[in-house]
DNA sequence: GTAATCTCTCTAGTAACTAGAGGTGCAAGG
DNA sequence: CCTTGCACCTCTAGTTACTAGAGAGATTAC
């Protein structure tokens, strides 16, 4: 059985991330020893390693908890399974479009900037009046997020 | 004179954002009516709309203080303006990288998904095995936010 | 035995808002 | 003139996924 410290270094969580799952409801209640320590054991560290990789490719918690609690079906179809990662496909892929577009503005801003005073600075220019602004970004908020 | 819901309409920025940036002090305190309504004029629009485009632009909201304090100095130097706009370039690239790198990830894991049950999916399997991943991400939570 | 290191709980803070409750202001129709 | 209804006010709390810190108890190493 490991204590919190040592199931962090070998899941790579930090030991207050794991609480916090705990109490969220990710991971279950630990057992206690004697002195009210929690204690893990291998299902514990699985668990535990299973969401730390779906968290590296971005999955939402929420997601998480429904990939964790399909994992745990095995007889049952993996549609769901497939329709959570392909969505997850889909916000990293609109995701990227909208930096891609963010990225090329950024350039045109950076570029075009003389060095001089800032009267003149084409980035302030750029950000006071959208009309100078090369494409249209409005309404995607949460393609940022 | 615009009451907060026409600046809102006209700036494309809501309601109680507008009341947000005042109350953390991005925009100034707005004057108010007889009955205690806030009203704004021109200058409040143009910097909400600056405030707006940064945003769209993925500039956080501490960057944006700085470039407003600095367009407000036009005399200076734009070396400054520059440095952050640079910086928030080199974020978004960063973003972006990591990003494409998950995509990858993400489309190997969902076209290898045969179709089957839950025990046989290569989604599950790959987040719960590490060592079945194609590369290497770790230590790097913070590109994604 | 004691000092150092873990671990415990609890609270509060982060970014950038969003949602809701409960109450006032104001403009237009009847 | 009055009322209806929308816009506005303040304040609190919630969101995501943690992180930081205080103050106290548990373990481990020497």
């Amino acid at each position: 059985m490991l204590t919190i410290g040592k199931l962090s270094d070998a899941a790579g969580v930090k030991v207050p991330t794991i609480r916090y799952y705990e109490e969220i409801g990710l991971l279950p209640e630990a057992e206690r020893s004697a002195g009210n320590q929690r204690l893990y054991g291998r299902r514990a560290q699985e668990r535990l390693t299973f969401i730390r990789h779906a968290r590296e490719l971005g999955f939402p918690l929420e997601a998480i908890r429904d990939l964790l609690s399909l994992s745990d079906r095995p007889d049952q179809s993996c549609a769901a399974v497939d329709a959570i990662a392909s969505a997850q496909l889909l916000a990293v892929e609109a995701r990227i479009a909208r930096l891609v577009a963010l990225k090329a503005e950024l350039e045109r801003m950076v570029t075009q900037c003389a060095g001089g005073r800032i009267a003149e600075c084409h980035v302030i220019e750029v950000l006071g009046d959208h009309s100078l602004c090369a494409h249209d970004h409005s309404a995607d908020q949460q393609a940022l997020a």
